[in-house]
DNA sequence: ACCTGAACACCGTTCAAGT
DNA sequence: ACCTGAACACCGTTCAAGT
């Protein structure tokens, strides 16, 4: 059978969810499409690469109607929804989390954080300081998260995760933060 | 030579900090020492544990007086320390940050930041939620500063890395949060 | 355009045996 | 106690060759 780009990808995030990120190899992968290692090749550069591809798709699939108005309640919106975006597969939070470090993809949440917050009124270096705070702390947030909820999965007793109360109060320490410096 | 687990750390920093963390290899590591792989493992369990306790040293170097009484001085103490230890060795906050997300060692910090909220005089939910987002801040930053470092210096040309002032600002932002809920 | 077969240059870890 | 030698079960990636 003939695969093209997306039915690897398709794949890839099926491996990843089922078996998890450290069994996502690319020769793993290729026996899952009943294929040469080396055939996946033609459909993606490298691994670093498909891995970023992956991280996209993961948060496409997350997507959804934004529908606050005010700067700060979308800001409440975009972070809630990458966090859901990444939990809603096994090891999403690392993947996405890593591939953005790279630099790879994964430009859209950024974007969406900071035109919320031009929208506040904050100067522009505000604004890149508080775009990066907001995702270092949905993205440290989710990967404890998903790290802690798979411990607990494989027996390891441990202390609560977390969750998403946990979540919210950090993100209204931050944009507690923020707000006193708004202009809107 | 016959060597002690310490001997295998040291080393392990020094082929950290020189070819950083994709050539720290446990194969490598051993013939960086004139030794066969399988020694290592009379000094250690295995690459993981290795890690953790590269991390542990790397923060344990970075160890510094602290002099601040107020206890959001003393936060922004321990954040600058932790940051600036980390950042002393190459991919330095990689290594610390997956070290701690896996709960291995790095105690450390998290427990000076608790006891500095605690002494804020914040009920105990809010110093974990704090702790956490802190500790997400400084992890986040760091490793993003770090990439962008080693990307400029490969030539990549990028934007520039941040720095300690935007970590500073970041710190302050997510400070003026935790101020307004302090009960001192 | 997509895939096979074979190879290259590696990994982490285990284990019997040596000193 | 510390190490060797050899093996096991893997990796990512390249490349000539096939259809």
């Amino acid at each position: 059978m003939r695969y093209h780009r997306n039915d690897v990808v398709n794949r890839a995030i099926e491996v990843l969810d089922e078996y998890g990120l450290e069994s996502l190899t690319m020769r793993r992968l290729a026996a899952e499409l009943g294929v040469q290692p080396s055939a996946l090749y033609h459909h993606v550069p490298n691994k670093q690469t498909l891995l970023a591809i992956v991280a996209d798709e993961i948060l496409a699939r997350g997507r959804r109607p934004q529908r606050a108005r005010a700067w700060d309640r979308r800001v409440v919106e975009v972070c809630a929804e990458l966090r859901d975006a990444m939990l809603a597969y096994r090891d999403g939070a690392e993947v996405v989390s890593t591939a953005y470090t790279f630099g790879l993809g994964a430009g859209g949440p950024a974007n969406r954080l900071r035109e919320a917050l031009r929208d506040g009124g904050f100067p522009d270096d505000l604004v890149d300081v508080g775009t990066r705070a907001l995702l270092h702390l949905v993205f440290g947030h989710a990967v404890d998260e998903q790290t802690a909820l798979q411990a607990a999965s494989a027996g390891a007793i441990d202390r609560a995760p977390g969750g998403p109360a946990d979540f919210e109060r950090a993100l209204e320490l931050l944009l507690d933060g923020l707000r006193s410096r708004s202009r809107v």
